[in-house]
DNA sequence: CTGTTAGCGCCTTCAA
DNA sequence: TTGAAGGCGCTAACAG
């Protein structure tokens, strides 16, 4: 029934193939004759004529996809930077094959493979770590890659990211003047540049107010609830005294440590403070709401998307990378230190 | 770079193109001598050769994609279903289109059209609506459309759903067993088939214990927070004496109404039982954690994939629809009425 | 303005 | 066991 062939839409009218290719593409439909032209999208119409991207794109080199690699679908940080990106995307035209790595380097490996083989136009990948420079660049030399979210030093790869440093220093000041002075922090995956943009910027405001970061001999092996849950119990068995606030590397790791926090019979905020970052959209949701800081994963995604397309179309394009500011957003799971707490030191 | 074709391949080995196309296929490389099949293997490898699934699929008439398509990328509950479904195909090389129908007909009628044009090998739906019933038949003519989550009357489209019906009567009964008696439901809209069999299950087993439930006048006109949280206001407001029980129709309904309790001063479970439906992956981190239905979305999503493979492979076959069971999941949410809340009858 | 020709990269005949 | 030929559906280049 989709069977329909410019072909026959050409025999329908009378015209030859070309003349109907011709007419249905918006670009070059001047060059026919508008009573033509006007006949042909109409028998097309009818026949229910549906150009071919696969044969198309085979012709043009061009598959009018792009891939879309993201570490995690579970974790809902990724919704609104898809929903970005595809925004940006439908009005071309093009869709998006989306994958998930896991953290896993031979699964990103792979998921490159295939969206090589489906000679993609180019992909944004949401989930680059340190090491992956090699693969990476070796990809981009078939199709641009844009990284979104994560950076990769000197990786050359255009990046579109956000300001975790200046995140991280944020929420540090905002837990200062709540009138903490023993802080811990929990720390996702340290090839991950996200993690340490935010640990260093977190760090280095707290260091200048004069504090020390209380920091886990262990970082999480991956920014996921079961490892903040894990990091929060061996901080509630190992540190003591304990601290009165705790930044968690992200949202879902703010989660798990919630949890450990609730095992433990430990009430947030009153007992220890906890702060994320992403504001995932359960953020709001949880209990206590989380104080966070908003990365603009909507606004990231369009860019990013943009970004990729330009690239596709013109790749000798050199573009600045761009950072998008971070937002702090105070909830309720951060609140000043209680007396008693404070007596421990 | 990877401009790579069979055609250098065979160049490089000395022999004709059809040869490098077989020995490189598992279902044909017996045909070739061993010798010439390991030293093109080799060479393919060594010039990184990659199948050019583009061209191969124009050829085959395949094209080794799948569409999926979600209403919300923003409801968390399709995360582990659209997991399910990658899992599943990726260990046939398949790869997967994703879109979003924001609950929109035009919307859905465009991207079928572009999952259309790509040709792709079959769609999975967890989007559809009462009214779809034209279009999707019309368009699994070209290739197989198998529904899941939501299920559509009489459209003879294979279906993985959930038996919501079932689901709908476990919250009643706990409800019951908890001791509530003015019960009232927050409806989802009712041209989607899940909502109108939890709304059915629900309503009868409440009738069979002798309970009428309340209604609202007023369905929401999607499921999401922004409506659950109008609809509990209206509650709030109109409904009088109130219930001591609200069933909400998913868990993001029951994350607004939840605000919307909040914003009344009202606490829950203490002056409200909420229940919701999905187990969405974070309706354990709510405050108060969510008693809910679990809906198995990742096997789903995984059964879902094997059958529009299978179809896809043999679109004559007729399967059965299935239906996974519910499981309450009982959190803190819902609680015995409060001798004062059942006063006010 | 429209038709002709050629070929994108692959795979499926058919022939040797 | 391998080669040759043809074409999937489309579009770019060249004629006319």
């Amino acid at each position: 029934m989709s069977n329909v062939t410019l072909r026959d839409v050409a025999h329908a009218v009378g015209v030859h193939p070309s003349t109907v290719s011709r007419a249905l593409d918006p670009k070059r439909s001047w060059t026919i004759n508008e009573q033509t032209r006007q006949k042909i999208v109409q028998v097309a119409q009818e026949l229910g004529y549906k150009t071919d991207t696969i044969a198309s794109g085979l012709r043009r080199g061009r598959s009018e996809t792009i891939g879309i690699v993201v570490p995690d679908l579970a974790n809902p940080f990724y919704a609104p930077m898809i929903r970005g990106i595809e925004n940006a995307l439908e009005g071309r035209g093009i869709m998006a094959l989306i994958a998930e790595t896991q953290e896993d380097r031979e699964r990103m490996s792979k998921v490159f493979d295939h969206l090589a083989s489906r000679r993609v136009d180019g992909v944004i990948t949401a989930a680059a770590r340190k090491g992956d420079e090699t693969i990476l660049r070796k990809v981009s030399e078939n199709f641009p890659v844009v990284l979104a979210v994560r950076s990769l030093e000197r990786s050359g790869l255009p990046t579109i990211t956000h300001d975790d440093e200046l995140g991280g220093k944020l929420l540090a000041e905002y837990l200062v003047t709540l009138g903490h002075k023993r802080i811990a922090q929990l720390s996702g995956p340290q090839d991950i540049s996200s993690f340490v943009g935010r640990s260093h910027g977190f760090c280095t405001a707290l260091t200048a107010a004069g504090i020390e970061v209380i920091s886990l001999d262990e970082c999480a092996a991956n920014p996921t609830i079961a490892e903040g849950k894990r990091l929060m119990q061996h901080l509630l068995t190992f540190v003591s005294p304990l601290p009165t606030a705790v930044f968690a590397h992200n949202d879902l790791m703010a989660l798990g440590a919630l949890e450990a926090l609730k095992a433990a019979g430990m009430r947030c905020p009153e007992d220890i403070s906890l702060v994320g970052y992403n504001d995932s959209p359960q953020a709001a949701y949880t209990a206590p709401p989380l104080t966070t800081v908003r990365l603009p994963g909507y606004e990231l995604g369009r860019i990013a998307a943009e970004l990729v397309v330009t690239l596709s179309e013109q790749p000798e394009l050199v573009l600045q990378n761009m950072s998008l500011p971070p937002l702090l957003v105070v909830r309720q799971s951060a609140a000043a230190p209680r007396a008693g707490s404070k007596s421990h030191q």
